[in-house]
DNA sequence: GCGACAG
DNA sequence: ATCTTGTCGC
């Protein structure tokens, strides 16, 4: 495997567009909300710097870990062409898998940066993994495929990108457009 | 009514 | 997601 992750996150600060997000944030309906300003971000970068098409995306969300089996990453893998990564930092309860004494037992087995175990929905299929992203944080971080790519190179690559518990393409992105938003639009009050 | 709730 | 208080470690 030869890839390049952490590109696209300096590609999208750059880029710096701003968007104004109408749809409201309902759980499980998040790839309505932020589905099309992600994929306008990757279709401008094909168009003016299509070199730096990243070969996968990270995606702060989740992929087929979701009530659908289709969250973020997995519609704007479909609609982009390009592989996804599903992560997301909280767990969504979904399908059977539950914060449960057993879950939590699970979470607390994770000795470190790489173990991981997998959400199983009730039929038994695998819908994502805990990754304990790095030996640093106990708090694991859930993968789930988006598009194009399996579970475990999912998870595998994850941990290859976590220099802290969230991956730095992700962790990259949100804080270099806070920076942005803050040094652009300072304190908005009344 | 109560609990859950990716970002 | 946001905001806030406090603590630990390099």
């Amino acid at each position: 495997m030869r890839l390049c992750p952490l590109i696209f996150s300096q590609v999208l600060y750059e880029d710096s567009q701003m968007v104004t997000l109408t749809a409201p944030y309902i759980a499980g309906f998040l790839a309505f909300r932020e589905t099309p300003f992600l994929l306008e971000a990757l279709q401008r970068l094909e168009r003016n710097q299509p070199r730096l098409l990243p070969q996968v995306v990270f995606v702060d969300g989740n992929g087929l870990f979701h009530y659908r089996e289709f969250g973020l990453a997995c519609h704007l893998g479909v609609l982009s062409g390009l592989p996804c990564v599903g992560v997301a930092k909280n767990l969504l309860q979904v399908q059977g898998v539950y914060k449960s004494e057993e879950h939590q037992s699970k979470i607390a087995a994770l000795q470190k940066g790489g173990d991981s175990f997998p959400l199983a929905a009730a039929s038994g299929k695998v819908l994502g993994k805990a990754l304990r992203s790095s030996d640093k944080s106990s708090k694991p971080v859930y993968v789930s495929v988006g598009h194009k790519i399996s579970v475990d190179t999912a998870v595998h690559l994850t941990h290859s990108c976590c220099r802290y518990r969230v991956p730095e393409p992700i962790r990259q992105a949100d804080f270099r457009s806070r920076e942005y938003l803050r040094t652009h639009f300072p304190a908005a009050d009344t």
